[in-house]
DNA sequence: AATGCGTGGAC
DNA sequence: TGTCCAAGCAT
C-alpha cells in the first residue's frame, strides 16, 4: 500500500482553493459560524450570510447575548433554522461554561448543542490545527473514488479520514479533501484531469468515477396532497408563524366553504397588498396534517415570497 | 436505523 | 414546469 500522496494535495490546495470569507482567518468562533451556515447548504448560498452574521453578532459573547428572534432574523432564508437555535445556544453555554472560549477538544465540542461528530473535526483541524478527521459527502465521495468502494462503511471511512488528518497539516489537509471534492471530484463529470490525486486514483483506473460512489437507498417518495387555505379577512390572509417561517396553515383535506386553495390562487399572493395576521399555535405544530416531503408541497416557492413580505414593515408595502 | 429539517441547483 | 437530490445533526 503506497502512502498517501499528502504532498500533492496539499500543494494542490494552497494554489488552486477558492477564496472564501471564512479562509481569511482561523477564529474559532469564525470557523464555527461557517461550518454551521455551511452544513447542507452551498457556498454560493451561504456568501450574503456570512459577512452579515458576523457583523451583526462579531464574537460569541455578542451572540450569546442575543435574542433568538434576531439569530433567526439573521438567519431568515437560509433555512434548517434549528442550527440557528443550535448555534445560539451552544454560544451561551460556551460563554458560561468555557469563558467565551471555543473549546478545543473533542469531548466538550461534541456535547454542544449542533455540533456533531463532522463539525467537532471541523473546528478541531481548521481553527486549532489539531489532527482530527472530517468526513463530509466530499471527503466521503473522495475517499470513496480514490480507493475504489462503491459502498463505503462509515467506518472505514473515518478511520481512513483521521489517517489523512495526520498526513500533514490537518487544517491544510481537511480542507484540501473538501475542497477537492467541491470543486474537482464533483458528482457529476469529474474533472480527473486536474486531480492532484489522479495516478493513485482506483474509480479512474476503472473509469468507474459514475458508479462510486452508489447513491444511498432511499425511502420511496409517499405523496400526500396538501391544501393550503388561503382565508382572506378584511386585514389580509391568515397566517401561522412556525419560529420565524410564515406560512398558510395546511390541511390534509380540501377546506371547505370561505376558504380558498392555494393552488387556484396563486395570483392573490402577487396582485393582492397581503396584510399578515400571525396565527399562533391553534392547528398545532403539523397537527392534523402531514408533510412527507417538502418537495411534494406544491406551496414551496411560495413560502419564501409570504417570509419576504411579512419581514417588510407595512408602511413600505 | 430511519427520518425530518429548508433551500437551491441540475435536469 | 416538476422532480430529484444534496448529506450533518438530532431524535
Amino acid at each position: 500500500m503506497s502512502a498517501f500522496p499528502s504532498r500533492a494535495l496539499s500543494e494542490w490546495f494552497r494554489r488552486d482553493h477558492r477564496r472564501l470569507p471564512w479562509r481569511e482567518t482561523y477564529d474559532p468562533y469564525r470557523v464555527w459560524v461557517s461550518e454551521v451556515m455551511l452544513q447542507q447548504t452551498q457556498v454560493e448560498t451561504v456568501l450574503p450570510y456570512y459577512d452579515r452574521f458576523l457583523d451583526r453578532f462579531p464574537t460569541v459573547e455578542a451572540l450569546a447575548a442575543a435574542s433568538e428572534d434576531a439569530v433567526l432574523a439573521a438567519w431568515s432564508g437560509l433555512g434548517y433554522y434549528s442550527r440557528a437555535r443550535n448555534l445560539r445556544n451552544a454560544a451561551r453555554r460556551v460563554v458560561a461554561d468555557h469563558g467565551a472560549h471555543v473549546p478545543d477538544d473533542h469531548e466538550r465540542l461534541i456535547a454542544l448543542p449542533g455540533i456533531g461528530r463532522y463539525m467537532a473535526g471541523a473546528i478541531l483541524s481548521i481553527a486549532y490545527n489539531r489532527p482530527f478527521p472530517v468526513v463530509d459527502g466530499n471527503v466521503r465521495r473522495v475517499l470513496s473514488r480514490l480507493h475504489g468502494w462503491p459502498e463505503p462503511k462509515e467506518r472505514t471511512l473515518w478511520d481512513t479520514a483521521a489517517a489523512v488528518a495526520r498526513a500533514g497539516e490537518p487544517r491544510v489537509m481537511n480542507q484540501a479533501m473538501m475542497e477537492l471534492g467541491a470543486t474537482v471530484c464533483t458528482p457529476n463529470a469529474p474533472r480527473c484531469g486536474e486531480c492532484p490525486l489522479r495516478r493513485r486514483c482506483e474509480a479512474r483506473k476503472t473509469g468507474a468515477q459514475a458508479e462510486i460512489p452508489l447513491p444511498r437507498k432511499r425511502p420511496p417518495t409517499v405523496r400526500v396532497d396538501l391544501h393550503a387555505v388561503l382565508d382572506r379577512n378584511r386585514n389580509g390572509y391568515l397566517m401561522r408563524e412556525d419560529r420565524g417561517l410564515w406560512e398558510f396553515p395546511m390541511l390534509t383535506d380540501p377546506p371547505g366553504d370561505g376558504f380558498l386553495h392555494l393552488g387556484h390562487c396563486r395570483h392573490a399572493i402577487t396582485h393582492h397588498r397581503v396584510e399578515v395576521d400571525v396565527y399562533r399555535g391553534a392547528l398545532g405544530r403539523r397537527k392534523g396534517y402531514r408533510r412527507v416531503r417538502f418537495d411534494a408541497v406544491p406551496v414551496t416557492s411560495l413560502t419564501r415570497k409570504i417570509h419576504a413580505l411579512a419581514e417588510t414593515p407595512p408602511n413600505q408595502r
